[in-house]
DNA sequence: CTGTTAGCGCCTTCAC
DNA sequence: GTGAAGGCGCTAACAG
């Protein structure tokens, strides 16, 4: 079955293309006797206009693409939810892909994004300068980094103030008291890093030794860390505070840490960073610092509409505030 | 900066636009020589060619639609990761939107991807037989219901096998001791409707009174109902075996009895249903059936794949197989 | 207000 | 093997 085609509209309704095509775009140089005859022929039909043809004769396809790095993720559905949310209601559609984590997907992904010419694209790349931001920025197609920040003054992000997040949590960690500070970070990703960064700014030590370790990505590798981490720093013996880079990896080590009768927060103290929503209902609620994904899904899709409908040359960029969530794990209501 | 289209590369490799087309679609009807010296072009302007006017010219647009009613949920995650890996692995690509459940809006969403000419779509309708699915019928374009059955014989569909599961529960609280049985059911939707048919069918009620609740949707409303709950139903008294329809709910249920005292599982057994992440790993690890929504995702894809290639009329469905998971909330390790 | 005329960028016969 | 020509469905000047 073949579609309808403006064409057909046109013969019916006894006019020409161009008049139906003014009617579509609400264009209100028709009388309107033609438009509601052309109208009704339409909708007896139900005629749609066919988008691809719409955008090769040069209007915009009102089609955003969306890149990111796994869906899997509960960053990715806040994320997804505040982009959907100030999209459809523009009037605009998206479509996503993911990056599983390689840079030459990521690339892949832009180029099939640009030859299906969307309007724009929101991407939270690998890193400020992977090859795909480099290809976006060659591209002059507008765009904004999510999660990201950028030296380049020309272009726009959106992305949470993680420098600040750990500050705030170094100064809620001051508050308490412990013997030695241990670090575990997740991958590396300059988020993670400006969160250590924040955090060991502010981190009183004193003389307080700090301990470092990294790469732990998932719960699993937290919980089977953990185990190593006590008997080596012996946290049995010395009161330690934890900071992981990530809830995930958080609580895996707090479920291990339990298993193994390790009191927390008595003896051990432990916060994450994300605030999913696990880490207000697991065996010990996670102290973390909270990052609206959903807010910075929003201003990410508001600044590329902006972006893209002015045509505003001006880069925007914004730092998300996080905030501290003080749960169990760092105080001492509960004890187990 | 305009784009380059295949004229450029034609004039300047020498050529007619349709060998450098013939070049793009691979076709091997062109000599070598020629072959290597166009794609050298292509190459050295990183020619892309835009898909609007292939698709206007009758190629398939390789872009996928997909339709599911909301973001922020962990079965839309696993579902995208589902259907991502297919999708990629296939080289196309998809475009997403929510229908926030109305109705209105789904059919909207289906009207837009339809005009944006994808070559199939995939949808988790808010019933089998609402107007956006058969809008779709009308359409004649390929789609598959994911998380939803379909009467018509021409449909296909890919669905967890709810009835199964709630039968698989049935039997295990069977196994329980207990002088009432509470079901209490999320919002009204088909799939729901099987899990508690195939609770229903399987409980050995004997003179076991079977109560039922109805209509709490979230965390909140299953933290908020508890107390009605357990007052009314006098569960202080009378052993309880509670089936929440939906894990996210039967949580809110569990943490609020930990806060009034009530012991889980020895009072009151909590059975779930979907095995979300936070199962595992919230306070009374929850029992509960597991869909491999994942799975869910994949099949339905490549079920759509195979439509939209084979053009194969016969309608493809497949049930999937639901897994009992016990964990605390019903079994008596621990007790708080 | 409305119709006519060109394209938009590509693919696909059909000839050579 | 390769080129020329027509058309996919629509919009955007330009005339009337």
């Amino acid at each position: 079955m073949k579609h309808i085609t403006i064409a057909d509209i046109a013969r019916e309704a006894g006019v020409s293309k161009a008049t139906v095509s003014r009617v579509i775009s609400k264009s209100n140089l028709v009388s309107e006797k033609t438009t509601s005859r052309v109208s009704s022929v339409i909708e007896k039909h139900s005629y749609i206009p066919n988008v691809l043809a719409q955008g090769l004769a040069g209007k915009p396809t009102r089609n955003i693409g969306v890149i990111v790095d796994e869906f899997p993720n509960n960053f990715y559905i806040d994320l997804a939810d505040g982009i959907d949310k100030v999209v459809s209601a523009n009037n605009y559609t998206f479509q996503v892909m993911s990056s599983q984590w390689e840079p030459a997907r990521e690339l892949e992904g832009v180029c099939s994004m640009l030859k299906s010419r969307v309007d724009g694209l929101l991407i939270t790349p690998l890193s400020s300068n992977s090859p795909a931001v480099m290809e976006l920025e060659k591209s002059g197609i507008p765009f904004v980094l999510v999660n990201s920040k950028s030296e380049d003054p020309d272009v726009s992000y959106v992305c949470c103030d993680n420098y600040r997040g750990g500050a705030l949590l170094a100064e809620h960690i001051n508050s308490l008291e412990h013997e030695q500070v241990i670090i575990v970070s997740v991958f590396d990703h300059e988020t993670v890093r400006d969160r250590i960064r924040g955090f060991e700014d502010h981190l009183c030590s004193g003389a307080v030794p700090i301990i470092r370790y990294s790469n732990a990505k998932t719960y699993r590798d937290g919980y089977e860390l953990a185990p190593t981490v006590a008997e080596y720093d012996s946290i049995m013996k010395k009161k330690t505070s934890l900071f992981v880079t990530n809830d995930y990896v958080a609580i895996g080590f707090i479920a291990r840490f339990l298993e193994m009768g390790i009191s927390i927060p008595r003896q051990v103290t432990v916060a994450g960073f994300d605030d999913i929503r696990l880490s207000a209902l697991c065996r010990v609620p996670l102290t973390t610092v909270s990052q609206s994904v959903c807010e910075m899904g929003r201003t990410a899709a508001e600044y590329l509409l902006r972006l893209i409908k002015k045509n505003s040359r001006s880069p925007l960029r914004k730092l998300i505030e996080p905030y501290l969530v003080i749960r169990e794990s760092t105080t001492k209501k509960t004890s187990e």
